[in-house]
DNA sequence: ACGGCACGCGAGAGCGCTCTCACCAGGCCG
DNA sequence: CGGCCTGGTGAGAGCGCTCTCGCGTGCCGT
């Protein structure tokens, strides 16, 4: 718990390096059009002085932050309890590192919350946000479409945004389900059933869309809902057992609730994958690998998903790619998924 | 994607409600000692206007941001993996939030990030900074305390600090590993083996010194060294039962890793716990209520390791209880654990 | 040889805010 | 009833930086 020293101005190197302080500002900004000597003498000051550059002053008048916001709301819900959360923030985190940007996170519990991030994001604080909500009916995302600020968004709002382009990344959530489905379909499984995650999350929605792509006119009684946790995987599957005790395959919405359903299958006294073959999706290791047996799932690139949002966001900012008509717009990105191979399926 | 519009400024606040801008100002930051009148037609301007201070124009002349930083080294070990950083993050969050700080996360992958962090830190961005740093080695924190950064660490770190007092919170991993151990005990356990976590981490450290406070004289090869991964959970618990087929408890630094032994025990036919008690580590609840059969585990509340952290930090910025010699230099704090049971144990 | 034209550099005007200080009322004291 | 405080207000000086100008210098063309 140090004070901090007095920090060299822009004025005490211009003095050290016998220049005017508008040539340190060139040279500290890359230096073009002044001459060698002079960019020599400049670096030296700055760096007997330790002069680092004073970002507030910066800001004030170039209108920049080279910050960026990451707003995740509600994170007593999933995306907080598992590795996502983490592992998109460090996708996103090296990205904007790259590119020498701040992030500046924003967690929100319940509504109340949503007014503050909003007037921050409305502050201008940061250049741009990257935006994290699952539920349909968050109204988090319009209140800061409408905040004016560069957004990008992480998986696709419920919210339809209306004519303004919204931007997100997303996986291939119904590619992704289909994969599976068929896998299981090609094992010779008839009677495949589906446990949906919380069905309030166009994730989920998405998922139970690629199952039924393939199960064209499934047994409405082979889909239960429930909601990401493997509890709620546990409570589905003892209904499928229960309403069709001839299921021989189950796609689960995410690896949580396979391994409740996991759970409930061994209980039962049904092998797997013999009886009941499952799958999984997110892949997340910590779980899949530790289910016996292993489990089969579909995996998304997490943090590649967190590199691209940023990716898309900064470009949108002009950050790179100036103009060239190239990336003027960005449009949303959907990364596709893998089906990874493990025992269960 | 959209522009930001111009924002109104403190001048044109002060036109609209027709004081000057010191009296806007003044309103703005707590509105003392100004007359009811005014506060009232300032208010209604802002509103009006929309206004939102600038940030930037405020820090440049109070030398504050409101800002507090949080170092996350490494990510790419345990922390990252699992939901304790997600957990920590939202009780800081919590805290600064309600201070109206806002949170900088760095993540540095390597050592070349280091610099760049001790540099950021050092450019004065930010007010403070909240560290969190496994290793005995890391030379990060060392690097910040020399930027002259307030900076309160998350657990304790390696590093004695020369003289300066380094202030960190921790759970008491020591503590927390004695109890465990005596309830081992308690159940009539003298074979009681320990998976040590990777021991360049002071809470590995000091969870095997706890074991050893209470199994005094130990038999050496009771104790097997491993890394805080399930895998290594495995291998050591393999290697105990090698070395001593009559261990009849194991106490693991974490979850994780008593998740694996559990595994192992399972294979070689013994039952838990009639045959071998297991107690782990942590609490992770999707781990430890997962296992068959549920995991007796040492708690540490992680959300309140956080919450304090920003809160010591902010007390040392003189944020809250400014002088009344109270909190002048706030010092460490080392949070209690609990022992949960469940059936392991 | 001289006018023009780069190019390199410095002077200075802000960016939007805070904060000190001087000013002007009143109300109090002597 | 005048001087003096006191509390409320406004004027103005910066905070450290960027960026537009305009002024020199050296070099080219004719």
């Amino acid at each position: 718990m140090t004070d901090t020293a007095p920090r060299p101005t822009l004025e005490a190197v211009a003095a050290r390096a016998g220049v005017s302080r508008a040539t340190v500002s060139r040279v500290v900004n890359g230096g073009d059009g002044v001459r060698d000597i002079l960019v020599e003498r400049v670096r030296k000051a700055v760096d007997e002085l330790g002069y680092v550059p004073n970002q507030a002053a910066r800001s004030l008048v170039t209108r920049r932050h080279d910050a960026v916001a990451v707003v995740v709301a509600e994170p007593e819900t999933r995306v907080f309890a598992d590795p996502f959360f983490a592992l998109q923030l460090r996708g996103i985190s090296k990205e904007l590192t790259a590119h020498d940007n701040q992030l500046v996170l924003l967690l929100t519990e319940g509504r109340d919350d949503h007014a503050r991030v909003a007037r921050y994001l409305a502050g201008g604080h940061v250049d741009g946000a990257l935006v994290f909500s699952l539920h349909l009916d968050d109204p988090l995302p319009e209140l800061i479409q409408r905040a004016g600020v560069p957004t990008v968004f992480g998986g696709r709002p419920g919210w339809s945004g209306d004519r303004r382009e919204v931007v997100y990344v997303d996986s291939d959530n119904r590619g992704g389900a289909r994969d599976a489905v068929r896998h299981l379909a090609g094992l010779g499984r008839t009677r495949i059933a589906h446990i949906t995650g919380a069905l309030d999350q166009t994730s989920a929605a998405d998922r139970l869309d690629g199952y039924r792509d393939v199960m064209v006119d499934a047994d409405p009684r082979l889909i239960a809902e429930a909601d990401f946790t493997p509890a709620g995987g546990e409570r589905a599957m003892r209904e499928l057992l229960e309403r069709c005790p001839d299921v021989d395959a189950v796609f689960a919405a995410n690896d949580l609730m396979a391994s409740g359903a996991l759970r409930v299958l061994r209980e039962s006294g049904r092998r797997v994958p013999d009886d009941v073959a499952v799958i999984g999706f997110d892949d997340m290791r910590p779980v899949a690998e530790q289910t016996d047996p292993p489990l089969t799932t579909v995996r998304q690139d997490i943090e590649e998903m967190g590199r691209l949002m940023a990716r898309l966001l900064l470009r949108g900012l002009d950050r790179e790619a100036p103009r060239e008509g190239v990336g003027a717009t960005p449009s949303s990105v959907v990364l596709p998924t893998t089906l990874v191979r493990r025992g269960s399926a």
